[in-house]
DNA sequence: TTCCTATTCCTAACCGGTTTCTAAATTCGT
DNA sequence: ACGAATTTAGAAACCGGTTAGGAATAGGAA
């Protein structure tokens, strides 16, 4: 029905929609919004015409006009990875309960792109720009992000950083956080209960915090329980299964004193089982593995992942709700959520305990 | 430096720009599109201005303006499966090489929600609204969608079907689908020649084109090679683990007699063999199992998981590349994209061949 | 009946840009 | 040195709405 032959080949405006109901177009407007009395009469013959129209307003003149934008924007590295994917997923879902929608950008782990991005999202006037994942540690970007947290700020817009540290108490930046150095601690803390003195720490971006963070808790476990660490256990390699399982095979062929492997990633730690599947070295008799972020097929790899799950979809709820419901100009939220080890199969005392 | 504290309070309009650099607003526009010649001595004047005022464009006034939204709508189920993950990736990836922008918005497999989602968008006037994922089979769905696609073409916008069968050729609209029957006629085949007779497919969803299409492929496997189809085999449920493994549960206890199980997904494939690893089943030796996505961590499932590879990253990579080479009224595009299966470790040749 | 107060709607101004059209300033040919 | 061609800049109109600020019409009290 509503198809509309004879007047088609243009979106019908609000003019359209004032000439047909015979009204005038503020009238229109407000008929719609509903922020102003309108005769009841009128409102249907509103209603009428645009539903005969088919009229659905312009979200921009919208915005333009002053009313308010309507739109999150959300930054994550890679939407692929399934730390970003469940945190997206609380962002959109918040989001569209509070009648917004989402603006998505991929930054595919580059600092530079990040800052682009960042700066084309002011051009939208999104009413919360969101970014996902860690930050890098170096001062030419911590700059940057301060600044554009200070124009966001200024244009009425605000930015949340979501799974990193704070840019500072004075800038107007919302932080939502989560428990992520000491969830590293009680993972190694239960691999070094469990009797194991000689761990390897998998997969470390250098000036990442997401890692920096992990790493301290690695570091300040081993020393509450006075085990000395060799740094060169602490590996580099990116977030994937490729990176965890050509590590894996690389530390296999140095060293033979290792009894566990604390992955950076579930999906590192995928790589890793892998690799040690390959070799023939049985986990957990042989060699313990731990991962990070408890993603849904954690406790489908074999053998079950003992993992420290971390909460992404509140992460990514938490962040709008802080978001939208800051007053204009009040101080920036804070919130950190909790994260906790999961214990399942693949860590156990090691085979020759050392003390 | 570029924090300006004096003016700030208010984000700087193109009128500020103006009268900073000392010429008239048209010349800001012009200096800043380039698309019309003007002085370089004015240009950098401008620019000055620009970079003192730290100046952005208002994308909402541009767009109102005439010049091209530059956005592409992209409508979900979720983004935390794997299967639309990878398809949400190669549409941002695609989207972003060309300078676009992504709105995201998800339907959690409600086709209410989904009808009203594509109409929000034509308030965006986004250049192309991408809507993913298997459509449903109902007869006021499809007149509904159908009648989104004149709206949206009407108003220079333009609707692209990933992952579904097209709404039919005078119908506006792009369709980027990929091999689904053939696929799972394929890998039935695969099944049926390794001696199975009596196959379980698991995770049919009700008039969801997703399934309908694989229960398809399934039958015609079963009917090339002249095996009768009981079709109680064919078994409900949603693409999740929970669901694979809630039914495998329930399928053991109520039959003996199958050799093989055909999960409607990968996920739900993960399901299927937990359930089965709790039972003491074997995998492949006394039951063979296959999925359908090759996502990331099918390699990783023990054992290996069997099954058709989608290639979701170019489904969505093609989808805005033909939505956005579309000329203004061009015939709507088409594409297919083949699917092929991946044989891992999770099929074998039943104990006792039946024939 | 008259005056006053509510209602309800319309006219006007504005949001922040882009584009067409016109005028001024320059360059050029001769 | 003069007129024509070519740049370059500005004025005005417009994109599609929203939000004050009046004017008209209605209803109620005196």
């Amino acid at each position: 029905m509503p198809p509309k032959q004879s007047d088609s080949e243009k979106r019908p405006t609000i003019r359209d929609v004032a000439a047909r109901a015979g009204v005038s177009v503020p009238t229109v407007s407000r008929a719609l919004i509903g922020n102003y009395p309108v005769a009841p009469a009128t409102r249907s013959k509103v209603l009428r015409a645009v539903r005969e129209l088919d009229y659905v307003v312009n979200a921009h003149a919208r915005a333009l006009a002053g009313a308010t934008t309507k739109t999150i924007a959300f930054i994550v590295d890679d939407v692929t990875g399934p730390f970003y994917a469940h945190i997206a997923r609380g962002v959109e879902t918040e989001a569209a309960s509070q009648g917004r929608l989402c603006l998505l950008c991929t930054t595919h782990g580059d600092p530079e792109r990040e800052l682009a991005v960042v700066e084309l999202m002011r051009e939208q006037h999104a009413e919360a720009v969101i970014v996902v994942g860690g930050g890098y540690d170096d001062e030419h970007y911590t700059e940057r992000m301060t600044y554009f947290a200070r124009a966001l700020d200024r244009a009425g817009s605000h930015l949340v950083l979501c799974g990193r540290p704070s840019l500072g108490e004075d800038v107007p930046a919302t932080t939502v956080h989560y428990e992520n150095e000491s969830g590293a601690y009680a993972m190694t803390a239960h691999l070094l209960s469990a009797g194991h003195r000689t761990i390897a720490y998998l997969g470390r971006g250098p000036g990442l915090s997401t890692t920096d963070e992990r790493v301290a808790g690695f570091r300040r476990a081993h020393a509450d329980y006075g085990v000395p660490l060799d740094d060169t256990l602490i590996l580099p390699g990116e977030f994937s299964k490729a990176a965890g399982y050509d590590r894996t095979q690389e530390l296999l062929e140095w060293r033979s004193d290792v009894t566990a492997i604390f992955a950076a990633t579930d999906m590192v730690a995928a790589g890793v089982l892998r690799a040690l599947r390959k070799a023939g070295v049985q986990v957990p008799q042989d060699m313990s593995v731990a991962g990070f972020d408890d993603i849904p097929l954690a406790a489908d790899l074999t053998p079950a992942l003992t993992t420290v799950r971390v909460p992404h979809e509140d992460l990514g709820r938490e962040s709008v709700r802080l978001a939208l419901s800051r007053e204009q100009g009040a101080p920036a939220g804070r919130a950190v959520l909790g994260t906790h080890i999961v214990v399942r199969e693949s860590v156990a005392p090691p085979r020759q305990p050392r003390d």
